[in-house]
DNA sequence: ATATGTATAATGGTCTAACCATTATAATTA
DNA sequence: TAATTATAATGGTTAGACCATTATACATAT
């Protein structure tokens, strides 16, 4: 019949009122809220509890703080920076292993691509070439372009999570590319053959996506994250060894 | 040659070290952190800065803080709670909809069937089973035990993903099921007829589990996810019209 | 003896009032 | 006109006090 009578301390009241008013629109990413002084006497507060609330704040990724003249409390683009915190403190914290993230993301990067096979427009397929060629640059280029092919390879993997027109997907694998780039440089080998060996996968994967091939575009995807995968373990056994 | 030197405010440099400790494993879950007369020493800073340290990490997770004798800040284990947070964030500011999850759903639940019609025990049959046997009971009392079958079911769903021995599909899984439920109430209708559709559902997604049929156990749940938004998206209409 | 109530003290929660640090802008000077 | 310097707004930090909650120890009553 009754509820247990909420007890919310004085800083979580305030946050849920700024949060409510972002997400309901009324406070809008860019607006800058009023200064602390004149906020604590909005909410009839003292400043140092309305700093708690505005830190939370800060931390759930809604506003930014800033100093100096001008700044103040500025409200922000939700995104997801912080599912990728969130995930990094699990792996960090031991609840999941670089195996067990590799795993989740071979199945994720399957579903993307089977997706974009079945979504792309004209102006994807152009994109995904225009980056093959900068990719085909750094092959070309060798080992030295090591960090550069990396990083179109993300894009590649993160475009085809667009056309798949699902947000989702998009913050999914941002998250994953996040917290998987940390063990990049201490365990990711690839020499120029390596550079080949992955170019030669983007150019299957793009075309299957082109010609819609869900299935195949799946598979590729699958085997392309594996290689990756593989090379990061033979670093890793290579390090433990030595 | 140099890096910009980090201008680190106060209590970020506190939220740190704590954040350090508590992941390097030198403060483990459960302990209690020092009263704040004393931490605010240790760190030579105000109370003030300290506990807007201590809201942030409150904010990540790391920690919670009671009240009264005995209270403080108690180490906390690392969840999935901010996770789903975050994603709640992202749907309540309309970066992600209802359907965009249903879809991520739909793919989760069918690699996450697929892995576990590879990995299964004998014992995770019978957890299995006896989930379905609890679900059979709901199904034959009818829509009175609505809440009851549907929490059945998600702990069907969470069971197979902890037989993937992957915490990644747990804490996914289990942040799509946080987030979703809150559509539930609304959107979701299920008479007799439709329960006993999902409760078949189940059982054949059990037994091809259980025959280690991984392709068919992907299949069968994907379709039964696909049920389940079918039955929303009705609702959805229906109260939009209504 | 047991149960119930009551004081105690530890701890987080909040308030006030001041001063420090950073920074955009305006005023000054070369 | 360009470089420099003051100004003032704003967040960052400090200090010290008092309020609110709660586990424990103690007192009281049945």
């Amino acid at each position: 019949m009754f509820q247990a009578a909420k007890q919310t301390k004085v800083f979580q009241d305030v946050v849920e009122q700024i949060q409510e008013a972002i997400l309901d629109g009324r406070l809008t990413a860019g607006q800058t809220l009023p200064a602390e002084r004149e906020l604590k006497e909005t909410f009839n507060i003292s400043r140092g509890t309305l700093r708690e609330a505005l830190r939370v704040l800060e931390q759930k990724g809604l506003i930014e703080i800033k100093l100096g003249v001008g700044g103040g409390s500025v409200v922000k683009a939700v995104d997801t920076d912080q599912i990728s915190e969130s995930l990094g403190l699990l792996i960090r914290s031991q609840k999941v292993s670089l195996n067990h993230l590799a795993q989740f993301r071979e199945d994720v990067e399957g579903i993307v691509a089977a997706h974009a096979a079945e979504n792309h427009g004209a102006a994807d397929i152009d994109r995904l070439k225009n980056l093959l060629t900068n990719a085909r640059i750094c092959v070309e280029k060798g080992a030295s372009r090591r960090n550069a092919f990396i990083d179109i390879d993300k894009q590649i993997h993160m475009t085809m999570a667009r056309i798949t027109g699902n947000p989702v997907y998009i913050s999914v694998l941002h998250s994953i590319h996040d917290n998987i780039h940390r063990y990049y440089d201490r365990f990711l080998s690839m020499e120029k053959p390596e550079l080949e060996e992955n170019y030669n996968d983007l150019c299957d994967l793009v075309e299957a996506v082109e010609n819609s091939d869900a299935k195949l575009a799946r598979r590729l995807a699958k085997r392309h994250v594996q290689r990756f995968n593989k090379y990061m373990k033979n670093r890793e056994d290579v390090s433990a060894s030595g």
